[in-house]
DNA sequence: AACGTCAATATGTCAA
DNA sequence: TTGACATATTGACGTT
C-alpha cells in the first residue's frame, strides 16, 4: 500500500493531481470562505502503480511548490495559464474515436501559455452531452472529461457557462416577444382612443341623434353607418352605453359583417 | 484600440 | 457542512 497525503490549510490554493494519465482537480479557491483545510490521499495497490503528481497553487502567489512523499513539485501558474487547459490543435482519430492529445509538461508548466480554446470536436461534442441534458451527473462529468480529456472541472465549467448562454438567450427571446406585445397593444390603444374620440365628436354632432335618443331610447345610431338600429334589450341608457356594451351585446352587429 | 467571445474565477443560494 | 448550481465578473484572445 502506498499513500501521499497533503494537508492544506491556506485558503486560496488549489490543486490539481495527475496520476496514470487522468487528472482531478481540487478547487479549494472556489469556496474560500468555507474551506478552512483539504486532505488529500491517494492509495495504490502497489508502489510501482502510483506515479502521482501534485500541482499545488495558491492565487496571488507567482512561485508556490509542493512536494510531498513521491509527488513531484510544480510551479504555480496565475489564472488563465494552461495548468487547467489543453492543447489548441486537432485531435488524432483512433479506431474512429477522435482522441485530444495532452499538452507535454515542458509545454504545460514552462513558459507562461495561452488561454484555452476548445476545438471544435470538443465543442461539438459538449454540444450533443448538452443537448441530451442541461446537467450531468458525476459519472457522466468524469466520463465525458476522460473522453474530451479535459479536467471535471472544465466540463463543469463549461457546462455552467452553457446553461447562463442558454438562459441569457431565453431571456433576450422573452424581452423580444415582450417588447413586441407591447408595441401591438400600444397600437391597439391607439386606434381604441381614436375611435372613441370619433364616437365622442358624432355624438356631439348629431342633435338628431340625441333628440330621437330622448324620444325614442329604443332606437340606437350605428357609427360605422349611420343607420339607426333598434337597440338590443330595448333599455338602452344612451349611445355610448350601448357602444360600450357591444361586446356582450352588440347592437351594430350587422355592421361588422360587412 | 475597441469590442465581442468565452474559459475561468468569485461569491451567493439552496437542498441534502 | 458540503456539493451543486446560478450569477457576476475577470482576463486572454481573436476580430474588426
Amino acid at each position: 500500500m502506498d499513500a501521499c497525503k497533503v494537508d492544506m490549510c491556506s485558503t486560496g490554493l488549489s490543486l490539481a493531481l495527475n496520476y496514470r494519465g487522468k487528472s482531478t482537480d481540487f478547487s479549494v479557491g472556489n469556496r474560500p470562505r468555507q474551506s478552512s483545510g483539504l486532505e488529500l490521499e491517494i492509495s495504490s495497490s502497489t508502489a510501482a502503480d502510483l506515479e502521482p503528481s501534485l500541482t499545488l497553487g495558491l492565487p496571488g502567489d507567482g512561485r508556490k511548490a509542493c512536494s510531498v512523499g513521491r509527488v513531484v513539485g510544480r510551479q504555480y501558474s496565475p489564472p488563465h495559464s494552461v495548468i487547467s487547459s489543453f492543447p489548441v490543435g486537432h485531435p488524432s482519430n483512433i479506431n474512429g474515436e477522435e482522441v485530444w492529445p495532452r499538452i507535454s509538461d515542458e509545454e504545460e508548466y514552462g513558459t507562461a501559455r495561452k488561454k484555452l480554446r476548445l476545438t471544435k470536436g470538443q465543442s461539438a461534442l459538449l454540444e450533443d452531452k448538452f443537448r441530451e441534458h442541461g446537467t450531468l451527473t458525476p459519472k457522466q462529468k468524469q466520463d465525458l472529461a476522460q473522453q474530451l480529456n479535459l479536467r471535471p472541472r472544465q466540463v463543469e465549467v463549461w457546462f455552467q457557462n452553457r446553461r447562463a448562454r442558454t438562459k441569457l438567450k431565453k431571456t433576450e427571446a422573452e424581452l423580444e416577444f415582450l417588447r413586441k406585445c407591447c408595441e401591438r397593444l400600444t397600437e391597439e390603444n391607439m386606434r381604441l382612443q381614436k375611435e372613441l374620440q370619433e364616437l365622442k365628436s358624432q355624438k356631439s354632432s348629431a342633435p338628431r341623434y340625441t333628440q330621437l335618443h330622448e324620444a325614442a331610447p329604443a332606437f340606437a345610431m350605428c357609427p360605422s353607418c349611420n343607420k339607426v338600429t333598434g337597440a338590443a334589450d330595448g333599455s338602452g341608457s344612451g349611445f355610448l352605453a350601448a357602444a360600450s356594451k357591444r361586446h356582450f351585446s352588440n347592437p351594430f352587429a350587422h355592421c361588422a359583417a360587412r
